[in-house]
RNA sequence: GCCGCGUUCGUCUAGGGGUUAGGACGCCGCCCUUUCACGGCGGUAACACGGGUUCAAAUCCCGUACGCGGUACCA
C-alpha cells in the first residue's frame, strides 16, 4: 500500500531542450502524483557546469506547461505572473536562497551547494567516504595502465585505491597538510569490497548487484560540485522524496545510491525504473537516430509542429504503460485516475510516429470547427485573413478529417485562399486529352448561371447535366474539374469546396487552368 | 569483456497454469461516397529457443540466444 505522502519529482538536466524521453518520465510521476494525491516536485540537476545550457530550465518548464503538467514545487512553480507587483521592471525575487518556490528549496543543484558539503562531512567523519588527491591525469594513467594488463573494466576501487593518493593511503598529516593548502581532491565514496547490495524496484522486483562491479564513485567534483549520485540522494532524503521514478539508466547506479542512503542512516525512496523509449531502429531514442527517422526528439519541436499536447500526453501515456482494458483516449485527468506503476511494462517500447500521428487526429477532430478556424489565423493571419470568418469556419469543417496535423489545414486548403499557383504532378495523370476542352464547356454553364444559383447543388448538377449528354463517366470530368480549382488529385467536396471559393474565382481558376495546361 | 535489465502480431500492448491468445496503430480487402477522406465491416499477423516442474505452460523454474542499459570529476 502507498504510504499517505506522496511526493515524487522530475529531475532534469539543464544541457538541452528537453527530450521526449523526458517528457514521459515527468509524466509518470506528474500521473503518479496526482493519482495518490501527492506532490509533483521539480528540480533542476544542473552540477555539470561544463555542459549546462541557456535556456534550456525555461524550456523545460514550457513544456511541462504546455503538456498540462502543474509543477507543485520547483523552480518558478510559485512565481508570481509579471506586472502583480509594483517592484518596477527589472525586479527580482529569484536567486541563491529564495525560497518561496516551495518548503523545501532551493530546487536548482546548483544553490545548494553547501548543503551537500554539510552532508559529505558526515560521510568522511563516519568513514563512508574520503578524500582523493589525484588528478584526472593520474586516474587516467591508472586506467590506462590497467587496460594494458587486460583488466577491460578498470575501476576506481577498493583494489585500486590503495596505490592512489587519497586520505585512505596518506598519512593524516599529509591529507591534511594538502587539504589546508588548497590542493585539488575529490570526495569519493568508500564502497566496502564484498557486499550485495538489494532492493526492491517496484516495476521489476528485487534487483541485486555486488559491490565488487561498483567503483569508488566521485561524490564531489574538484570544482565543488557535487555528483548526480551525491546531489540525487541528499535531495530526495531532504525533499522528502516517496518514490523515485526515473528511466532504466539509472537502474545500474542504483546499488551506489542505496550505499548512499544507508551510509547517512535514511531511509531510501520506493525505487521504481522505467523502461526506455527506442528508436524504430532499435536502441535508445537518441537525437541522432530519431531524427535520421523523422520522429522529432525535443518536445519543443512538438510544439512548433503544431501537435497536439493531448496527443502526445495520451501517447506518451502508453508507451510503457497500459490501463489494462481496451480503452485508448485518455485525457490527463482520466490518466490520473487510471495510472498505476504496477501496469508500467518492464520492456522498453518503441516510438511508433504513425500511431502519435492517430492520436492527434482524434483529439484534432474533436475540436469545434470555431475552434480550429482561430487556431489557424493565430498560426497565420496573413494567408487566413484573405477569407471571411465563417468561410474559414466552413472550410475547417471540410478539411479537418483530411489532416493529421492543424497545420496540414493550411497546405492541404491553401487552394481556399488562393489560387493554385501549380498543379501536383502526381495529379496530372487525370488530365486528360479531352479535359481542357469538358472543362471548357463547364465553364461555359457555370458562367451562365445566375449568380444567386451558385451553390454545391447547381454545381454538381451542372457536371451531372454534361457527364450525362455525353455519356460519359462522372470521373471524367470530375477530376480535370478538381486539378482546375485545387491544383490537386484529392480534397474535400469539390462542390462544397467551389462554393466556398465563389463564382468569380472559379471561374478564373477555370479559364486559367484551360488556357495553361491545354 | 564484466554487471544489470528485458523478450506475446511489423509496432504499442492485454492475458500471469486450462483462452478459437484479445485490443489499438499500420497494412490489405469490401461497403459507403458517380471525387479525396471520415466512417462501417472483414482480413493479415505473435507467445525467441532448449530443457525441466505439472494431468495441463505464453503463463512457474533453469539454461541459451538475442536486444537494451551501465561500466566518467555526464546526467
Amino acid at each position: 500500500m502507498i504510504s499517505k505522502n506522496v511526493r515524487v519529482r522530475f529531475a532534469p538536466s539543464p544541457t538541452g531542450f528537453l527530450h521526449i524521453g523526458g517528457l514521459r518520465t515527468s509524466l509518470y510521476n506528474y500521473l503518479f502524483a496526482r493519482h495518490h494525491g501527492g506532490t509533483f516536485v521539480l528540480r533542476i540537476e544542473d552540477t555539470d557546469q561544463s555542459r549546462y545550457v541557456e535556456g534550456a530550465e525555461a524550456d523545460i518548464i514550457r513544456s511541462l506547461e504546455w503538456c498540462g503538467m502543474t509543477v507543485d514545487e520547483g523552480p518558478g512553480a510559485h512565481a508570481e505572473k509579471p506586472g502583480a507587483h509594483h517592484d518596477g521592471p527589472g525586479a527580482h525575487h529569484d536567486g541563491p536562497g529564495a525560497h518561496h518556490d516551495g518548503p523545501f528549496g532551493p530546487y536548482r543543484q546548483s544553490e545548494r551547494k553547501a548543503i551537500y558539503a554539510e552532508y559529505t562531512q558526515k560521510l568522511i567523519d563516519n568513514g563512508s567516504a574520503y578524500y582523493a588527491f589525484d588528478t584526472a591525469d593520474e586516474v587516467e594513467e591508472m586506467r590506462e595502465r590497467l587496460i594494458k594488463s587486460g583488466n577491460p573494466s578498470p575501476k576506481y576501487d577498493y583494489i585500486t585505491r590503495q596505490s592512489m593518493k587519497n586520505s585512505l593511503t596518506l598519512p593524516e598529516d599529509e591529507v591534511k597538510r594538502r587539504l589546508e593548502a588548497g590542493d585539488p581532491y575529490v570526495i569519493r565514496l568508500n564502497v566496502p569490497r564484498n557486499k550485495t547490495v538489494k532492493f526492491e524496484d517496484e516495476i521489476r522486483g528485487v534487483v541485486s548487484f555486488e559491490t565488487k562491479g561498483l567503483d569508488d564513485q566521485v561524490l564531489i567534483k574538484s570544482d565543488g560540485m557535487p555528483t548526480y549520485h551525491l546531489a540525487n540522494v541528499v535531495d530526495d532524503h531532504l525533499m522528502q522524496i516517496s518514490h523515485v521514478i526515473r528511466g532504466e539508466e539509472w537502474l545500474s547506479s542504483t546499488p551506489k545510491h542505496i550505499l548512499l542512503y544507508e551510509a547517512f542512516g535514511w531511509e531510501p525512496p520506493v525505487m521504481a525504473h522505467l523502461p526506455l523509449i527506442m528508436s524504430p531502429s532499435g536502441g535508445k531514442l537518441s537525437k541522432r537516430k530519431a531524427e535520421s527517422e523523422g520522429i522529432p526528439v525535443n518536445t519543443k519541436d512538438y510544439i512548433s509542429g503544431h501537435y497536439e499536447p493531448e496527443a502526445l500526453v495520451n501517447f506518451l501515456a502508453y508507451l510503457g504503460w497500459s490501463p489494462g482494458d481496451d480503452s485508448e483516449i485518455h485525457s490527463l485527468e482520466e490518466l490520473c485516475e487510471l495510472f498505476t506503476l504496477d501496469r508500467v511494462s518492464k520492456g522498453g517500447a518503441v516510438f511508433n510516429h504513425k500511431k502519435l500521428l492517430w492520436y492527434n487526429e482524434q483529439y484534432l477532430r474533436q475540436q469545434s470547427d470555431e475552434t480550429i478556424a482561430a487556431r489557424l489565423r493565430a498560426m497565420d493571419g496573413d494567408l487566413v485573413d484573405a477569407m471571411p470568418k465563417q468561410n474559414l469556419v466552413t472550410a475547417v469543417g471540410l478539411l479537418k478529417e483530411r489532416v493529421s496535423k492543424i497545420d496540414e489545414l493550411l497546405e492541404m486548403g491553401r487552394f481556399f485562399f488562393e489560387d493554385p499557383q501549380e498543379v501536383d504532378p502526381a495529379a496530372m495523370k487525370k488530365w486528360k486529352e479531352d479535359s481542357a476542352e469538358l472543362v471548357g464547356e463547364y465553364r461555359k454553364r457555370v458562367d451562365a448561371m445566375p449568380s444567386s444559383a451558385f451553390d454545391a447543388t447547381s454545381l454538381k448538377s451542372t457536371l451531372e447535366e454534361i457527364v450525362n449528354e455525353r455519356g460519359i463517366g462522372f470521373g471524367k470530368l470530375m477530376m480535370p474539374l478538381r486539378i482546375a480549382v485545387t491544383g490537386q488529385g484529392f480534397g474535400p467536396d469539390l462542390f462544397e469546396s467551389m462554393a466556398l471559393i465563389g463564382r468569380e474565382a472559379v471561374l478564373r481558376r477555370l479559364a486559367s487552368a484551360v488556357e495553361r495546361l491545354g
